[in-house]
DNA sequence: ATATTTTTTTAGATTTGTCTAAATTTTAAT
DNA sequence: ATTAAAATTTAGACAAATCTAAAAAAATAT
């Protein structure tokens, strides 16, 4: 079976949500896609009839194992286009999402097959989050905010749960990137703010709220 | 401006038929796109007011300055992206035209420069046939079939112009590719076919209609 | 030159995905 | 337990891109 542009956006969105709460509301998904929620009600009625979603009048809704397999599906591909992009075409790891958006629809398999072997099978995309492999299995990965870290340790940053642009800003003024090293100097009790070393730049103190979005690796 | 995958396919097909006659027809364009010529005059209403093509009600149309921009542009997106699916992911030459059909949509101009950048700034496609550069320049190849070379010279197949399924078929079969060296041994007078020999396998005839679509370079 | 055929266009319908505004259901508040 | 507020759905409309069938124009054939 074959989706529409507009149906993929909804499956990924949907399951997208999921990962925070296990039933999804109108609103809410109205408001990741910036649509209306009565646009919602008649796209999700479209995915029941297709068998993709549970979905009960007033109630929400959530992806059924048919609908899980696609949106898996969809962010693999996704994920690999930005590796392709960042890792082959050099694009910085902030500017790739909105291309890897369009080109995840692009409707080939063996195109997603082959493209994988060129990237060499790579296991987690450029904002460190895995790669789904072939048959929808996702690695999990020990996720540690930079809060949780003892000081001292070098750790290495794996992925950032906020990708908002206000917060990709901030990181770069940090010098911080998927793959930087880092080590925790100091834990502010009063505020939980975190005093940070990134390599050769001084010691920079960064608040709670951003250390809870960046999450790390021991190297 | 931004246009819809559809309007850009019209925009193309009008390019591609204008290689060939310098005004296009409302049935040969819905023959190309495989439509319906009562939805050709749709569009063509909607390209020409949007200042694309010229035309003039049951006299034909060809595209304006504008148009012709936009069409190479979109002829350069496809040809790179061939170009990337058979160097780059090592897809056979006669499978990536519909695949490029769709990365050619992706409508971000950065990807392309960086594209092209990572594949070195490619002159022909997989096909032999010029990839036209920033400025919309396409470099002029100068086109020599089978049947205009003379005997025991040795060529480089460098383009074939019909590339139905069926032509390309017989091409595998004849062991002929873009880059394949041959030498033409003989010319039949009597219906145009062509002796040629293809390296280490045994020399063939092949119809002058065949012939007449291979292109070909002095190596 | 007129009639016939072919090509092109118009008129009106359809599908997909969206929207606004009104109605309905659920949730929260008193 | 009502009432008010918020969330969701329905009803009806719209834009894009397509289609069929009929009308109009152009090309052709006698």
């Amino acid at each position: 079976m074959n989706y529409s542009v507009s149906e993929e956006n909804y499956i990924k969105s949907i399951y997208h949500l999921q990962q925070q709460t296990a039933t999804v509301t109108t609103n809410s998904l109205a408001n990741e896609l910036r649509t209306k929620p009565a646009s919602v009600t008649d796209m999700l009625k479209k995915l029941q009839t297709k068998q993709l979603v549970e979905y009960e009048k007033y109630r929400g809704f959530k992806l059924n194992a048919n609908g899980n397999k696609i949106a898996i599906n969809i962010v693999r591909r996704h994920r690999l286009w930005e590796f392709f992009l960042v890792n082959k075409l050099g694009f910085e790891w902030d500017k790739v999402h909105e291309i890897a958006e369009e080109l995840e629809h692009v409707s080939s398999a063996e195109l997603i097959k082959r493209l994988d072997s060129f990237l060499n099978f790579p296991q987690t995309d450029p904002h460190g989050d895995p790669i789904p492999d072939t048959n929808g299995k996702i690695a999990f990965i020990k996720q540690l905010s930079l809060v949780e870290i003892t000081v001292k340790k070098n750790v290495v940053v794996s992925s950032v749960s906020n990708q908002s642009p206000e917060m990709l800003e901030m990181l770069k003024h940090y010098h911080i990137g998927i793959g930087t090293s880092i080590k925790v100097t100091r834990h502010f009790t009063f505020d939980g703010s975190v005093e940070i070393k990134v390599s050769q730049h001084p010691s920079c103190i960064i608040s709670e709220q951003v250390a809870k979005n960046i999450f790390v690796h021991h190297d």
